[in-house]
DNA sequence: TCAAAAGTGTTTGACTTACACCCATGA
DNA sequence: TCATGGGTGTAAGTCAAACACTTTTGA
């Protein structure tokens, strides 16, 4: 209950040595681009440039800040930049500190998820290739990391959310957005206990058209309804604006 | 389905001008510092510097990242910083980058979330105030926006974690517990049906201590039996390693 | 007519909600 | 004895899970 109005700690940037003249960490964009096909959840990697400083021969599509961007235009960039096509949802997993201890020093990577339906001719073109997330070939630790994560997130907005419409075209069969969930998930789900819920949502219509796709009965063709509602994805909005005014 | 290997676009840092030159955002560490009193959740905000470029005499606890720590690390620093005392729940909530407009560049604001108990004798000490978050002072709208978002994580997060336990002192009454529940969430809770929910997590053990409060019947004080499962909590874990190896 | 995937309902148990009274205590 | 908050149980409804057969089509 006792309360100090303003004491000797020092509020703000404390009293270490002069913040204000060391230089601060790097920043680093990781991009987790993912795309579904045949059953397989795939992640984009590019390789690395003879002079980069990492061990591996192939990593996350990655960037630094551009001064002309935000956070979410640089990962888009880094996104375009490394499949040529633009991504259908994008979304900032973590930040987390680097420690590079041959330098003595450290970088924070903002780690980013970005989804990217597979068109009708199969997984988009990238500038490297595209992994399977359940049999990674070797990359950093902090790409992995940051891989795993993506995946825990894309898993737990599964339940509450419709990202899993990210990964489809704009028509699907049902069938088809149930594998995206059972892919994602990694197991396997009832039929009909899935198309009660999805029906359930009320944001699924569907479509005259149909998909003949073997010597079997044709599949109804659905389509989303609506623009996702964006506040049951749990992510902040606001406006990327000053908050200062001196100099 | 087709793939190329490789193809002219570039992977990794991209072709701009030489983005190696260019010295990057400043970052920015932002600490919500909440508390509990007398059903009213409280965040603490500390006063400006005269120096600081803000416009605005009071704001979130803030620093820049600290060479020997990590970003947890220094938030951590903030907070200790701001109260004197050690946080019981520490989160990282989101980055966001900001712009500097009269500078021509931007930096990147991290968001912290910290969790304080409310010990026996009411809010703990705060260089500065402790705002209740419904009747916030005018703060930077940056500040606006990573308090707004902690109070979003944080309800949600009642839904499926326990994360109420860290805004409660080590013993605590379920009609405590409860009040805690329904300070965050805006709404009355049924108390019967309060009960058998937080009983049916298995968690709660009770102790053979009393609480007399006044002139009725006493009652009795719980406690969390088991450190928290934090894979519940859905935030990355990782070694806070090394994926470099050259220079 | 056969193979293969599409499509369709019901039953069960678990969980959530709404709701009202007695209990223990100090003043 | 009264005022105050602590403590308890049941019934109804909703939601999730398990489960099997018929339909349509091309070969």
């Amino acid at each position: 209950m006792v309360r100090r109005p303003q004491d000797e700690r020092s509020p703000g940037y404390g009293n270490q040595p002069t913040p204000d003249l060391v230089p601060g960490p790097e920043v680093d964009l990781r991009v987790v681009l993912l795309t579904r096909e045949q059953d397989r959840l795939l992640v984009a990697l590019t390789g690395r440039e003879p002079c980069e400083a990492s061990a591996h021969a192939i990593g996350l599509p990655r960037g630094r800040p551009e001064l002309r961007r935000d956070l979410d235009g640089t990962a888009r960039g880094i996104a375009r930049r490394a499949t040529g096509l633009s991504e259908q949802y994008l979304e900032q997993l973590y930040s987390m500190s680097v420690d590079q201890s041959t330098r003595g020093s450290w970088k924070v990577v903002i780690g980013y998820m970005a989804l990217l339906s597979s068109g009708p001719g199969g997984s988009p073109d990238v500038s490297g290739v595209w992994a399977d997330v359940s049999k990674l070939p070797t990359v950093s630790r902090i790409d992995r990391s940051v891989i795993d994560y993506a995946v825990v997130r894309l898993r737990a907005k599964l339940g509450y959310t419709n990202i899993g419409r990210y990964l489809l075209p704009s028509t699907f069969t049902l069938r088809e957005l149930q594998s995206v969930y059972e892919t994602i998930l990694g197991q396997p789900l009832d039929k009909r206990n899935f198309r009660r819920r999805m029906m359930a949502t009320g944001i699924l219509a569907q479509t005259d058209g149909q998909r003949r796709d073997g010597s079997h009965r044709p599949a109804a063709l659905y389509q989303f309804q609506v623009e996702e509602d964006r506040t049951t994805y749990l992510t902040p909005t606001w406006t990327d604006s000053d908050d200062t005014r001196r100099t």
